[in-house]
DNA sequence: CATCCAAATTAACATCAATCAATAGACCAT
DNA sequence: ATGGTCTATTGATTGATGTTAATTTGGATG
């Protein structure tokens, strides 16, 4: 079974020393990448569950998932939806920055590290280069493409099909920002937090789990899922890598030009 | 009774005479309007259910919907499902300028017009005047918020407050870009196209409208809702335009100086 | 080791929604 | 008007998911 092999996962991912700018990054050159790098003032540790910037807050700063996981929520009535995920290398409040406050609250999952930039310097730093300005932009639209593709999950598949997706679409962003790909991911989502992100109750999250187990595709326990085939886990959740844009140059470099 | 007056709603909402950059017009001084507003190379009738533009496709256009609805929408197998809803004055296929392609496709709903606009247009301006880069990148992350609405009601609503919301927002959307409140509100959706928006069966979605009918909260019917009460609408559907940003000067101002 | 606590699991029951099938209504082309 | 087609409606049945509650497990702590 692949089940036995715990420790060697529990590593969090992270982009340290090549840290910034995650997926945006092999489009920047030296400079570029010098100076969004030099945009983070310092650095934050968050714990579990600690709220990075509280929807509806006026903000000053953005910040940068450096290591660990972090989630999009909203609150309403007293419950809580979960509307992204985010990854080392992403912006996690830039549009706090654009439009002022924030729609959603941003929340640690696990223990994770940010990078926190004052708008101030983005300022700064788009009035002297502009190229800045589109990257932002490309960051933008990233998100928004994985938005929809949430969205469609949700109108489309079922609770199993929901998590298997899920998971997934982790792995796979995880890859596009170094992390090898394993047979266990590493993952600190309680089932309440699935159950958030796939808009199903948590006693339905864990039926959609035992699934999962049922049909060989995968295990999930304490944090971490196990799975001998990620192809078939994949095929299971119809996941399709395409609206991550892996294979894309967003045209940085004819715009550059 | 209020369902009596059909015919008083049946002219479509457009922008035309000030038609362009939509939401972000009020936002833009007399020359950076006129700027956009020159990007449009030539105009374009759509019928119903016509295609603009297909997932996957490259494309080399961007189009502003300036008369009529559109949705994105996103095949899989043989159904299909809508990820998003545009207003006129909003810009329909922007990401393919930045990304090169599609993840999604843009249809209309009803008869459409639309502006297209050359990439190439877009990226001189965006050379000339930076602000512009600004005004679009404004623009999308709009469109995230309101994708990430869309994720929360999905996970939040039973059907009949699906739809219920689906038309709030519908409202709020376009009072923003000038329709006047009425008791009628006219949306070309056939139950189908509800169902693929709320992620339910059609015959689901025709038991969701008898629902608000029986609750006396809306009646629709032909392509057409009526209700005597907006705000009890809103309340039954949890609806909450904030994250519109309706109220929110995107800092344009501050980021000119 | 004993205790505690959060998380996970299971069962029973109620509700929501999908599916299949049949019918009725509206609109269109001839 | 006639027939055809898309849309809307309704009923019956099955499956998916929510709710509540009770129980178990695993990990943390003293």
């Amino acid at each position: 079974m692949f089940l036995e092999s715990t420790a060697q996962v529990e590593r969090p991912y992270d982009l340290t020393g090549d840290f910034l700018a995650g997926r945006l990054r092999k489009h920047l050159d030296q400079d570029e990448l010098a100076c969004v790098e030099g945009l983070v003032a310092h650095e934050r540790m968050l714990s579990d569950q600690e709220v990075l910037a509280r929807r509806a807050e006026r903000v000053d700063t953005a910040s940068i998932l450096i290591e660990g996981l972090m989630f999009r929520t909203i609150e309403s009535g007293n419950q809580r939806f979960i509307v992204g995920l985010h990854v080392p290398g992403d912006f996690v409040d830039l549009h706090g920055f654009a439009l002022g406050r924030l729609d959603h609250s941003i929340v640690s999952v696990g223990t994770a590290r940010v990078g926190v930039v004052p708008h101030l310097g983005i300022e700064r730093l788009m009035q002297k280069r502009p190229s800045l300005a589109r990257i932002l932009w490309f960051a933008s639209l990233l998100d928004a493409a994985i938005h929809r593709q949430w969205i469609q999950m949700l109108e489309q598949l079922d609770a199993p099909r929901r998590i298997a997706h899920i998971y997934c679409e982790l792995q796979t962003r995880l890859e596009l920002v170094g992390k090898p790909s394993t047979r266990a991911l590493r993952a600190p989502f309680t089932q309440y937090d699935l159950a958030d992100m796939c808009g199903i109750s948590a006693v339905h999250a864990n039926r959609a789990i035992g699934r999962l187990r049922e049909l060989g595709l995968a295990q999930i326990r304490r944090g971490t899922l196990y799975t001998s085939d990620w192809a078939a886990l994949r095929q299971y959740a119809r996941f399709d890598s395409a609206y991550l844009y892996a294979d894309t140059p967003f045209k940085l470099a004819e715009m550059r030009s």
